[in-house]
DNA sequence: TTGTACGCGTTATCAG
DNA sequence: CTGATAACGCGTACAA
């Protein structure tokens, strides 16, 4: 590579010296005009690029950003992910920060090893995304200030984690109230991964919502999985098997909806007048399947770029006590419920 | 942060020259197996981690890579890219590659802007996601020898940079040859993109294909757009309007197909029976849906892989001239045709 | 095998 | 406003 051309080059070129000529291009407001135009000029002649890892080191500071990403290395990556990633993108990238990216196959993540690349300087901060557990002994700041680390689709406010998440159980409350009103009176649940944060959250809201009706009576658990399209197909299976079968279904995800709704018509059932079937994330393909699917659709890519916009406001000092910003899903009603 | 500890720190604590310390803990080989134990002890008892930054300068490389997705700041982003970017990362990790990820909305590429993260040593190596075009003046290596950059899901090995693509003619080919089996006589394409390189190539196969059965008269372009379910749905107006309908419609990318097949169904007709659908790329949900999608398959993740692979190779000098990879796409048949 | 000394390219401090 | 100089922390020829 070329690659040459350094500060140096560019003060023998000017005659200035190397510090005014970082000052010049680093701080143009701190040099004389004439200055200014002589080094821009003659870093624009040469091709003047800098030396990023430098910087770096110098500065002590990354501009960069890490989002670490579960299960990434795995059967499929949530389209929720990636509209996260998305927002995350766009969000850094308006605030001149460069993005890495990390899978983990762990649950809990392994604490100590994220910290690391805080520690070693690889990144200024860090973006969690649907991490189940942060133990904040392990990170270091058991009592002492939080580190650089926002968490996001997860509230972990509880470790001292800055935190952005969706109103999950307004969505769901709305999913059960959308129901409801269509008249059911049985709603079978179609849960995700026993035991982990967000079916626990959206199982809890469906449930309280069907009790505050008066109708938990009528809710029947069924048994799901991972958050895939396999799972939700397999899920069909158990509620076919069902002696009384509810007229709703309620899914933890859309994913689970879809290969529920899969299952579920492959055995002749037609959605919605046998079983209405209603899910959350609003992935954008559901809105093109037949039937359409009737979800919660969160602001994903949203979430991601409050994300980055928290974690920048930390890295600034502008805000420094653990934050909680909750976004609000909107109910898409289409024509499986 | 904490993050005081540093090479000094160890020598100071072991007695050791601190050159010594580095050496023991990048080349263990090249010390005492004593003075080793004794370095990886202190390293580990006051909670070493090293200066990323410091070494990145030091030693003049980064050990990361940069992918460039295009559009990612956009509607959506296309599920291959993330299927692509799994397998990035994943052999990225196995690598010990760390990987940066980021968007430009711009075709063609800003070549020049792409070439300086290559130049400020921001990253060592960077892999072009479905890039339109490459231009090898601006990039600086018109005659000479390529720089660390490899394509994937587009063929660039004529401006001289190694790529790594799926077979898409093949698959349409297969995807030709399937529905000509059922018997089909009039097919419709659904287009991309006008005038970009995957619409460009995959009508070009599907025509030439037809030709070569005799069947060319039968071919009916269609206007769609955007590789999105939008596009899809919209091309299905197109369809519907049609004096003499084709009885199998050949899409451009799954998207379009599920945005199409929706529009059809939506009207009335039946899939497979009125019109027969088929598609391109194997999204994981197209085999979800109802009818289940007909789609030529192709290995994105194992694309991914390969081109980071190639991009390694390329890094660690064990390849140098332009090579180009392309890996079979698999038909599979299900409903919609 | 270990130690010395310097280079990597910038930024920052502190005079001038 | 500009210049000299000292970090920043690590890697590595070169010498011992």
């Amino acid at each position: 590579m070329a690659q040459r051309i350094t500060l140096a080059d560019l003060a023998e070129k000017t005659g200035l010296n190397i510090s005014t000529v970082s000052r010049a291009l680093t701080r143009p407001g701190r040099v004389s005009a004439e200055t200014r135009r002589l080094v821009e000029k003659v870093a624009a002649d040469l091709g003047y690029m800098g030396n990023i890892a430098a910087r770096n080191l110098s500065r002590g500071t990354t501009e960069t950003i890490m989002v670490l990403a579960p299960n990434f290395t795995g059967q499929a990556i949530s389209p929720v992910f990636t509209e996260v990633l998305l927002g995350v993108c766009d969000e850094a990238e308006s605030l001149g920060l460069s993005v890495m990216i990390h899978s983990h196959t762990g649950q809990p993540i392994p604490t100590a090893d994220v910290m690391r690349f805080l520690h070693n300087h690889t990144v200024d901060g860090i973006l969690l995304i649907a991490t189940e557990k942060w133990d904040r002994a392990v990170a270091g700041h058991k009592d002492g200030p939080a580190p650089p680390v926002i968490s996001v689709m997860h509230d972990l406010t509880s470790e001292g984690l800055s935190s952005v998440v969706a109103q999950e159980e307004e969505g769901f409350v709305a999913v059960v109230d959308h129901l409801a009103g269509l008249g059911h009176r049985s709603f079978a649940y179609i849960a995700g991964l026993p035991g982990v944060y967000h079916e626990v959250r959206r199982y809890a809201a469906v449930r309280d919502r069907l009790t505050a009706l008066g109708l938990q009576d009528g809710l029947v658990p069924i048994e799901g999985g991972p958050f895939d399209l396999a799972s939700g197909f397999a899920a069909a299976g158990r509620f076919l098997a069902l002696d009384q079968r509810p007229t709703a279904a309620i899914c933890c995800c859309d994913a689970l909806a879809i290969g529920f709704m899969q299952g579920v018509r492959q055995a002749g059932l037609s959605v919605p007048d046998d079983v209405a079937v209603a899910g959350y994330d609003g992935l954008d393909y559901t809105a093109f399947i037949t039937p359409a699917l009737t979800t919660a659709v969160q602001p994903s890519a949203e979430i991601g770029r409050a994300g980055v916009r928290m974690l920048d406001d930390f890295l600034k000092g502008r805000i420094t006590a653990p934050r909680l910003v909750s976004l609000a899903p909107r109910l898409a009603v289409r024509e499986s419920a």
